[in-house]
DNA sequence: TGAATTGTTATCGT
DNA sequence: AACGATAACAATTC
C-alpha cells in the first residue's frame, strides 16, 4: 500500500546508508520479481557504485555510477529491509543486494506483486507517469488542463498514475475530503475554484503525510503516524472531524472509498442527463 | 472462508 | 476512434 509519502520516506532513510556504496552481489528467490531477468539485473548492478537515490511517483529510483538504474515498485506489500535488522528465518525474501560495507539490502514482498527493474533507459518505464504533484510544474492551471474535457469520475482519475503520479487509495480519499469534493464528481464539471481547492488539497495532504512519515495501518508499512491525522480513510461510521456526520464507505471502480456525505455533497448532474442515464438514477 | 488490497492489461461499450 | 468503464489477475493476510 505504499503511496507517494511512504515511498518518499523510504527513499530518505535509504539515502544515507546506500549512497556511495558499491554493490558486490545480487541474488533472487523469485524470478518474476526481476525484470528483464535476474541475470541481467546481476550483470547490470554488480561492481557498480550507487550514485543517486530518488523517487518518481511510487517508484524508488537507484541510479548507478555508470548510468544504469534500478527501479523498484513496492506495489501492495513490498518493503526494503536491512539484513542486520531481520529476525532469523525472514520469509518472503524476493531479492537481495550485497554491499561493500558487509551489509545487505533485502526486498521482502509477501504478495509477490512488487517489481525490480534494471534499465539504462528509465524513461521507458517512467515515461508514462503524469506530473509529480509536489513539483513546481504541478500548478492549478496544469491540473485544470488534466481535468479539462474528461468525463471520468474524480476518484478513478486521481488514482490513474498517468494523470498524476503517486496518489493511491488513502491520499485520494483524503484529498477529495480536504477539497470538499465527492469522489463521483465528473472531472470536467469542476469550476475554477474547485480545481484550485483540489490542487491545494492534494499538495497539503501529501506534504503533511510526508511530515508524518506516511500511514501505518497494518503489517505492511511500519513507522509512520499519518493514520492519526486521516479524516475519512478507514473511518467508516465514525464522526466526521469537521461536522460530526458519520463517515460513509462506498465502492468506486472496485476501490473502497470513504467520504463525509455533508462535507462532500453528491454532484448534481444537469437535468437532461439525470433523465437519460441509468447510473445517475441508481445513485440518486 | 472470502473479502480486501494495487496497478496493469484486455475487452467491451459509447 | 478515442475514451471510459469493467473485470480479471497477481498472492497473501486476517
Amino acid at each position: 500500500m505504499p503511496e507517494l509519502p511512504e515511498v518518499e520516506t523510504i527513499v530518505r532513510t535509504l539515502r544515507p546508508r546506500l549512497l556511495g556504496r558499491r554493490i558486490t552481489g545480487f541474488t533472487t528467490r523469485w524470478r518474476r520479481t526481476c525484470l528483464p531477468s535476474p541475470a541481467l539485473i546481476r550483470a547490470g548492478v554488480v561492481d557498480r557504485t550507487i550514485d543517486r537515490i530518488s523517487r518518481r511517483g511510487k517508484f524508488i529510483v537507484i541510479t548507478l555510477a555508470d548510468g544504469g538504474h534500478l527501479l523498484i515498485h513496492l506495489r501492495m506489500s513490498g518493503r526494503l529491509e536491512w539484513d542486520d535488522t531481520l529476525a532469523t528465518g525472514r520469509t518472503h525474501i524476493r531479492a537481495t543486494w550485497d554491499l561493500d560495507d558487509e551489509s545487505r539490502l533485502v526486498f521482502v514482498d509477501a504478495r509477490k506483486f512488487g517489481r525490480v527493474h534494471y534499465t539504462c533507459d528509465p524513461a521507458a518505464v517512467l515515461g508514462v507517469l503524469g506530473p509529480e504533484p509536489l513539483s513546481r510544474a504541478f500548478t492549478a492551471t496544469r491540473l485544470a488542463a488534466l481535468l479539462a474535457g474528461r468525463r471520468r469520475q474524480l476518484k478513478p482519475l486521481l488514482l490513474d498514475q498517468t494523470i498524476i503520479a503517486g496518489l493511491g487509495n488513502i491520499y485520494t480519499d483524503e484529498a477529495l475530503f480536504a477539497a470538499g469534493l465527492h469522489p463521483l464528481t465528473r472531472a470536467a464539471d469542476l469550476d475554477r475554484r474547485q480545481v484550485q481547492r483540489l490542487h491545494q488539497a492534494i499538495r497539503d495532504v501529501l506534504r503533511l503525510a510526508i511530515r508524518k512519515h506516511g500511514t501505518s495501518i497494518d503489517w505492511i508499512y511500519p513507522g509512520g503516524w499519518m493514520q492519526r491525522h486521516l479524516k475519512v480513510y478507514g473511518r467508516t461510521a465514525q464522526p466526521c472531524r469537521h461536522c460530526g456526520t458519520p463517515i460513509r464507505a462506498l465502492r468506486v471502480g472496485q476501490r473502497g472509498t470513504h467520504l463525509c456525505p455533508v462535507c462532500q455533497p453528491e454532484p448534481v448532474r444537469p437535468r437532461t442527463q439525470v433523465r437519460h442515464t441509468r447510473r445517475s438514477q441508481r445513485l440518486a
